[in-house]
DNA sequence: TACCAGGTAAAAA
DNA sequence: TTTTTACATGGT
């Protein structure tokens, strides 16, 4: 079943994250299409013209689906936006049809943050992975995420041996237990979002920025803390020098209200474009 | 071996 | 209030 999404969408560019740091179960890249599960349903999803093509064509999945692969994004709004800045044009011209990926679940987004902090991409991916394998259900292809309510009852012991930090295990589990409704945070405008998140443990301001950026979509928000967004700006616009969470915050002023699309399209551009 | 990686929390200034 | 320091783990 075919399952539109809005032009410009690029299939190979936006799927580039689910290869680029390692197999990934809970979005599983086999043979040019991504499985992934879907609130219990396993989906299988490849190009198409037009949008992507999903397997089981089930109606009831379009709508998760075209979340998933970032349908919210306003990319003519951002590609009419970037002009103005010659450098930013660039690379959007270069990486017409990227979509950034949105995280489906937010507690599964909110883990997969503790699991990348302060680690390589490479070594979060594969930690994420083990974590999968080991609290997910398996379908028949992808794996589906581990629920909140299996983390709740694992022993952050149990997490160090996939390799967490001793620290980063504890907050995984207390995460999981915490009462809070991580699926009302969306009512919420995002500086609330911010509030409440980083009043957990383990989650700071570079945890709850990608939050909003990957998982709720908002079209504002900008980890300026984040060490890859602070070389990528710094590439394209610094001379290489890499320039602290403050400048990069300030500096970042000037994209809004698109600073999300743009920090994906200067990530993605700073990895796979030719200097 | 030393250093770094898509940070966070707590201590110190 | 802002700045500095300790912290765990895997990869190179």
């Amino acid at each position: 079943m075919l399952v539109e999404l809005p032009e410009p969408f690029d299939w190979e560019l936006s799927t580039e994250r689910f290869r680029a740091f390692g197999p990934d179960p809970a979005n599983l890249w086999v043979e040019g299409r991504v499985h992934r599960v879907f609130d219990g349903r396993e989906v299988a999803i490849g190009e198409a013209r037009g949008g992507v093509e999903i397997e089981p064509g089930d109606p009831a999945l379009a709508g998760p689906v075209r979340r998933f692969l970032g349908e919210p994004f306003d990319l003519d709004g951002f590609a009419r936006f970037a002009v103005s800045d010659s450098v930013l044009a660039g690379v959007v011209e270069a990486l017409r049809g990227l979509r950034p990926p949105l995280s489906p679940d937010p507690y599964e987004a909110l883990v997969s943050s503790i699991t990348a902090q302060q680690v390589s991409l490479q070594s979060a991916f594969a930690i994420r992975a083990r974590l999968v394998r080991r609290f997910g259900v398996a379908h028949a292809t992808p794996w589906a995420f581990p629920t909140r309510e299996r983390l709740a009852e694992a022993a952050p012991a149990e997490l160090r041996e996939l390799g967490f930090s001793g620290r980063k295990a504890e907050y995984v589990v207390s995460l999981a237990q915490s009462p809070l409704d991580l699926d009302s945070l969306g009512a919420l405008p995002d500086d609330e979002v911010k509030l409440t998140l980083t009043a957990l443990p383990g989650i700071g301001e570079w945890t709850a920025d990608w939050f909003l950026a990957r998982h709720l979509a908002r079209p504002d928000a900008w980890p300026a803390g984040d060490l890859a967004v602070r070389k990528a700006v710094s590439a394209f616009y610094l001379e290489g020098r890499i320039g602290s969470t403050d400048e990069v915050r300030a500096f970042g002023e000037r994209f809004s209200p698109f600073r999300n699309l743009t920090a994906h399209y200067l990530l993605v551009g700073h990895r796979v474009l030719p200097r």
